[in-house]
DNA sequence: AATATAAGTGTTAAATTAACACATATTTTT
DNA sequence: AAAAATATGTGTTAATTTAACACTTATATT
C-alpha cells in the first residue's frame, strides 16, 4: 500500500456482469431473461446479472450470478463487452462487462424450473429488458453469427443426438436466413464432425430421420483450427 | 439514493484503461509505449494507461489517456477486452479494460516527439511490458488479423499517398506471412475502393510506383459492408 | 556489358459455392 | 381408394473465387 497516490479512491466504482444465454429447441433460437427482484425497476425483466466481488475475477463472476439465479451450472461463456456509460444504471454509477453462453435448453430445463423468476424467450418476441440490456444482446448476436460462420456450433445447443434438420434449423435461427437443405448439408458434412447414427428419430415423420451426434475430438480441433465459412 | 441495498460500496474497484497503439511505417508493424512514470514498475515500458474517472465513460477515458501521454488526439480507437484477475496490479484491485487504435505512424510523429516518453517498437522487437499487457497485444493482434480479412484497413496506418508494395507489406507484417504480388493486388483492387493517382513514388526506385490513395467514401461503404477474404 | 533491384501485368487449374429437382415413405384429406 | 400434403434423402452442373505461376520494362550498380 505504499503507491497509492496514483491510485486514486474516489474513481472506485461497481463493476457488474450480465449474461446473455441462448438456448436452442423446436421454436427457434430462444433467451433467458429474469424477472428483476429489486428495486429499479423491479419485476421487469433483465439479463441475469450481479455485482463482482472483491474475491473474484468477471469470469467467476459471472459463473456464480449464473447458478445463483438459475441453478445452471458448468456452463463456459465468453466475455464480450464492457458497457460504461455514466447513468446507465440510475441508482450508481456502474460498469457491466457482458457475458454470453450456448446452452442445450432441454439439457437444463429441469433445474431451472425451480427457480421460475427465469423465464425463455422467443428470440424474435422477447420482451425489451432493462437499462442496455437491449445493446448487449445485439451485439450478442452479432457475435454469434460471426461465430456460426467460423467456428463449430451446435454441441453446446442441441440435444446430444439430433437430426439434420435440428441442424440447419439451428443455423436458420441464427443466422435468420433460410439456407438450402442439400448445400447445408453438403458443407456441413465436409468439416468431417458428425458421426451419423443407426437409430432414428421419428418425432417429426413416422419415416424417421437419421440422428447425428458430434465426434467431440473432432469437433474440438475444429474449434480450434476455424475455418471461413459461407453458408 | 434509495435502492442502494442491494449495490455495495464494499465492491468497487478501480478500473483502468490500457491503449494498445499499432503503427505501420517502412520497417514494419510498430506498437507504441511508454516509459511508466510511477512506481510500481517505475520506467518499465508499459502500454499507455490510465485510471477511469468518476465524470466519464470508458471510451472517454482511453482517448484522454492517450492524448496525455502522448499528445495524439482524434484518434478512434476501439474496446477489446477486460482484464480482472485479482493480482493483475500488484498494488491494488485493478480491472483494466484494453482499447486499440491504429494510426498513420508519420502523421502524428512530430506530436509524439515532444514527450518522449513515449517510443515506438518495431512489433517483434518489443520488450516484455508490465502486468498482463502481453496478454492485451496478443489479443489485440488476434483482432487485428481479424479485421484486415473482414474489412478495408489501411486508411488509418499508411500515409494518405501509398503504393502498392506499401499496402502489401502493411497486409504481410499483420499477417506475418508473405503475399503473392499479383493475387494481392488483384484481390484488393477487386475491392474497388482504391484510386490510382498519377504520380509516382519515386523513393525506392527510380523508375517509380504509382501512388494510391483510398476513395474514402467507398473504404467506409466497404467497412460496414463488410467482406470475407482469404489472402 | 553484365548484373541487380523494383514495377507492372494475365492465364490457367483447382477449389469452393450456389442453384437446382425428383423419388420415397407415410399421414391426412377427399 | 385416390389425391394431396409433409418429411426424408440424395448429386450434378455452372459460376465464382482462390492459388499458382513468369516474363518484360526501367533504372542503377558493378
Amino acid at each position: 500500500m505504499t503507491y497509492l497516490n496514483h491510485y486514486n479512491e474516489e474513481d472506485k466504482v461497481l463493476v457488474a456482469v450480465d449474461c446473455i444465454i441462448f438456448g436452442f429447441d423446436e421454436e427457434g433460437l430462444k433467451i433467458l431473461f429474469v424477472k428483476r427482484g429489486f428495486e429499479p425497476e423491479k419485476g421487469k425483466w433483465s439479463l441475469m446479472g450481479g455485482f463482482l466481488k472483491r474475491e473474484e475475477n468477471l469470469a467467476e463472476a459471472a459463473t456464480r450470478v449464473l447458478f445463483s439465479l438459475t441453478g445452471l451450472q458448468d456452463i463456459y461463456m465468453e466475455q464480450l463487452y464492457s458497457y460504461s456509460e455514466i447513468d446507465r444504471d440510475p441508482v450508481t454509477r456502474t460498469i457491466s462487462v457482458s457475458y454470453f453462453a450456448l446452452i442445450n435448453k432441454n439439457k437444463y430445463d429441469l433445474k431451472l424450473n425451480i427457480k421460475n423468476e427465469a423465464q425463455w424467450f422467443k428470440f424474435s418476441e422477447a420482451p425489451l429488458p432493462i437499462f442496455d440490456h437491449q445493446q448487449m444482446i445485439e451485439k450478442a448476436l452479432i457475435r454469434l453469427r460471426r461465430k456460426a460462420l467460423s467456428t463449430p456450433l451446435g454441441f453446446e445447443l442441441l440435444p446430444e443426438k439430433f437430426t439434420m434438420r435440428q441442424l440447419k434449423r439451428l443455423y436458420e435461427s441464427i443466422l435468420n436466413q433460410k439456407l438450402d437443405k442439400r448445400n447445408f448439408i453438403n458443407k456441413f458434412n465436409s468439416l468431417d464432425i458428425l458421426v451419423k447414427l443407426e437409430e432414428k428419430d421419428k418425432t417429426s415423420s413416422k419415416k424417421g430421420a437419421f440422428l447425428y451426434k458430434f465426434d467431440e475430438k473432432k469437433y474440438q480441433l475444429k474449434k480450434e483450427e476455424g475455418f471461413n465459412f459461407k453458408l
